[in-house]
DNA sequence: CCCTCGCAACATAGATACAAGAAAGATGCA
DNA sequence: TGCATCTTTCTTGTATCTATGTTGCGAGGG
C-alpha cells in the first residue's frame, strides 16, 4: 500500500498536453491569426518544456487543420479560407440530414428520449443567449448540433462532425459576435428543428436546417467583409 | 543500428513517412487485425529508424482512428466495429450526393472536364476488372468515388472521404473478396454515375449511387457472416 | 546598377539517452 | 497450496544532441 507520496489526486498533465492546449488556445482565441508563423522552440520556451512534446502538439494541430507544418521551415497558422465557411456548413448540413433520416429508424420511445435530450440542450441555450454570452452560446450551439448527429448512432459521422467543432467555434466567434440580436433567433430555430424531429418530418427538418445554416453563413460572411 | 549515412544519396521519403506507410499498410492490409498490440520499438526496428519518427506515425494513425494509444502501455489496432460498414456507406452516400449537387454549379465547360476525367478513371477500371485483380480494382474504385468528391471542390469533404477510403480498404481486405463477377457490373454502374453527372440529373445520380453502394454493402455483409 | 555566389543564422528531422509507469512473473511466507 | 509483495522487464514520455535543409543577406563581379 505504499502511497506514492506525491501530490495525490493532481494529474500532472503531460507536457505534450500542456503544449497542445497552450498552442491551441493561442489559435482558437485568435491571438494568433491566420498566416502567422510560429516555431517549436518558441512555444517550447514559453511553455517550459522541451521541443519534443511541442512537436507532438504541432502534429495534432496539423491533423486538426489548425496548423500547417512546412518541413525545415516552421509552422503557420492556417487562415480560414474564403470558401471554408461554405464548405463546413455544407458538410454539416449533409451530416445532420443524414442523422435525421437515421433517427427515423428509432421507435417512438427512443425518439422521444432523443427529443427530450435535445429540448434540454435548447433550454440551456436561452441563458447564454439572453446574457449575450457569445462564447458560451457558441459552445451550446455546437453541442446541440453534435447531439443530433450523435443520436443517430453513426460514430463515424459523429467523430467527423466533432472534429469540425473547433473550426466552427473559430468561425462562430467571428460570426456571432457582431450580431448579438441573432442569438435569440437561433434558439427558436433550434426549437423548430427539434419539433421537426419529433414530428418525423424530414422535409421540414431539412428546410429549417438549411435556413438556419444559411443565416449563420450569411452572418459570417457579412462579418468578414463589411 | 542502421547506418543512417548509407542511403543518404537520395532520401525522398522521410523516415516518419516510411514508418507511417509501413504501419498503415500492416493495418489496412489486415496483417495486423483489430485488438493486436504493437510497440514503437518493434516498428522502429523493422523499418530501420529510431523511435522518434515511429512515434510521429503512431500519432497520425491515432488521429485516423486506426490505432489507439495507451499511455505507458502500448498501442492497439482499433478493431472494426460491427456496424461500421453501414456507417461508412451512409456517410459516403451523403458526401457524394453533396458533391453531385455542388457540381451543378459548374458551367458546362468545367463540368465537361470533370466528366471527362471521371470517364478516364472508369476506363482504367476495365483492365483490373477483367483481370479480376481485386486489390487494384478496389483502389481504382476508391479513386473514382474520391474524384467525384474532390471535383466538387469541398476540401473538407474530400479529406474526410479519403480517410473513409482507408477504412473501407481495410474492411474489404478482411472480408474475403466477394464475387469477382460483380467487378464488371461495378464498372458499368460507375459509367451510369458519370452519365448522370453529365446530364446534371441529381435524382438519377442519387438513385444509382444508392443501388451501387447497397449492392456493395450487401456483398460485404454477405461475405462477413457466412 | 543588377545579378550571382557563398556564408551565416535558424528551423526542423531524426537519433540517442534517460527516467518513470505498469504489468507479468518470481519469491517468500503463512 | 494460496496470497501478498518484490523484482524484472517492457513500454512510453521527455530531454538533449547531431545532421541537414532553407532562407536571407551581403560582397563581389559583370
Amino acid at each position: 500500500m505504499a502511497d506514492t507520496g506525491h501530490e495525490a489526486g493532481r494529474a500532472p498533465l503531460a507536457a505534450a498536453e500542456r503544449a497542445y492546449e497552450f498552442t491551441k488556445e493561442l489559435i482558437v482565441s485568435g491571438r494568433l491569426s491566420g498566416g502567422e508563423l510560429i516555431s517549436e522552440g518558441e512555444i517550447a520556451e514559453r511553455v517550459g518544456v522541451s521541443r519534443t512534446p511541442v512537436r507532438e502538439a504541432f502534429l495534432r494541430l496539423q491533423a486538426e487543420e489548425l496548423l500547417r507544418l512546412f518541413p525545415k521551415r516552421g509552422a503557420v497558422v492556417v487562415p480560414l479560407a474564403p470558401g471554408e465557411g461554405e464548405d463546413v456548413l455544407e458538410v454539416r448540413e449533409a451530416l445532420e440530414c443524414l442523422a435525421m433520416r437515421r433517427l427515423l429508424r428509432l421507435d417512438d420511445v427512443a425518439l422521444g428520449r432523443v427529443v427530450e435530450r435535445l429540448r434540454e440542450i435548447v433550454r440551456g441555450q436561452t441563458g447564454p443567449a439572453q446574457r449575450v454570452d457569445t462564447p458560451a452560446f457558441a459552445r451550446a450551439d455546437q453541442a446541440f448540433h453534435l447531439a443530433i448527429v450523435a443520436a443517430s448512432g453513426n460514430v463515424l459521422a459523429e467523430r467527423f462532425y466533432a472534429s469540425l467543432g473547433d473550426r466552427q467555434l473559430r468561425m462562430a466567434a467571428q460570426a456571432l459576435h457582431p450580431r448579438p440580436e441573432r442569438l435569440a433567433v437561433l434558439v427558436n430555430e433550434h426549437g423548430a428543428l427539434v419539433d421537426a424531429i419529433a414530428d418525423r418530418d424530414v422535409a421540414r427538418f431539412e428546410e429549417t436546417l438549411r435556413a438556419h445554416l444559411d443565416a449563420t453563413h450569411r452572418a459570417f460572411e457579412a462579418a468578414r467583409r463589411p
